[in-house]
DNA sequence: TTATTACCCTATCATTTTAGTAGGGAATAC
DNA sequence: GTATTCCCTACTAAAATGATAGGGTAATAA
């Protein structure tokens, strides 16, 4: 189940990305237009920030802004960053992979054959999809 | 994330899918090769059970069985079983369809235009593998 | 300089889900 | 009848989730 952290991610994200010109946008405006608890928006932006997606401005006429094209921001980035890994276990995850403790044999196991699958044709998706691609 | 639930319910149903003829096989027996905690594997033999995919037997000499040839057994009728919705966000959901409280326009929603993809690309793998692909 | 705006940051909390445990009941084989 | 093995309900500990509270700090306008 997507996390309601990235559902609004993804949401304050688009609509950024469909603000004419660069100018920052408030948290408690997005908020409003999205139907996001403003407090918990925060926290979610204060990540994207902190991972490059966005930009802001303090004061009296800030707010957050884009700092890439929508078109430079491919959804496996965004994906990673608010929902954790694309694979739906760690031991076919790409960038998060760890052991199982049952299982002593991975080129064995039916659940690691077919999560590599899934893993596979989800980052095809999330590869083939940017910000731009949502609009 | 994978539920351990769904983990150890495929683990069984491969385990016994592998096992020569039809004789029932112990959830002790299942639960040890497997390193699953006993009793919640019990449950999740039930539930597989209750749902058409394994028969039982009680008394001495019983166990659990499959009730059908593995490569009868589709991924996403044993995914929806034990994991639930297949899609990431119930709005695109085909078997358990719900609107979103925000989200006053669905063909609006870039998560749901998002969503429906990764749904569309998992269904195709759970739709090309069964039990007997797993073996 | 001073007031205001708006982001920054930590801590806390209620709820739900997950994973697992406990314990007795019912059917079957011998 | 007794041992075995599945059947079923209820309970619980821990973690994750979604959200709230409340003050701090930087930037800006006047």
């Amino acid at each position: 189940m997507l996390s309601k952290k990235t559902k609004y991610g993804l949401k304050a994200l688009t609509f950024l990305a469909k603000v004419e010109g660069k100018e920052p946008v408030q948290i408690a405006e997005i908020a409003k237009h999205e139907n996001i608890s403003q407090k918990f928006l925060e926290s979610i932006l204060l990540t994207l920030r902190r991972n490059g997606f966005l930009g802001s401005k303090k004061g009296k006429g800030g707010g957050y802004y884009l700092i890439k094209e929508p078109k430079d921001i491919p959804m496996t980035t965004v994906m990673r960053v608010l929902e954790g890994p694309i694979a739906m276990v760690p031991c076919v995850s790409l960038n998060f992979y760890e052991k199982c403790d049952d299982c002593p044999d991975e080129g064995e196991c039916s659940v690691h054959k077919l999560m590599l699958q899934v893993r596979d044709s989800a980052l095809e998706v999330y590869r083939n999809n940017t910000l731009a691609d949502l609009l």
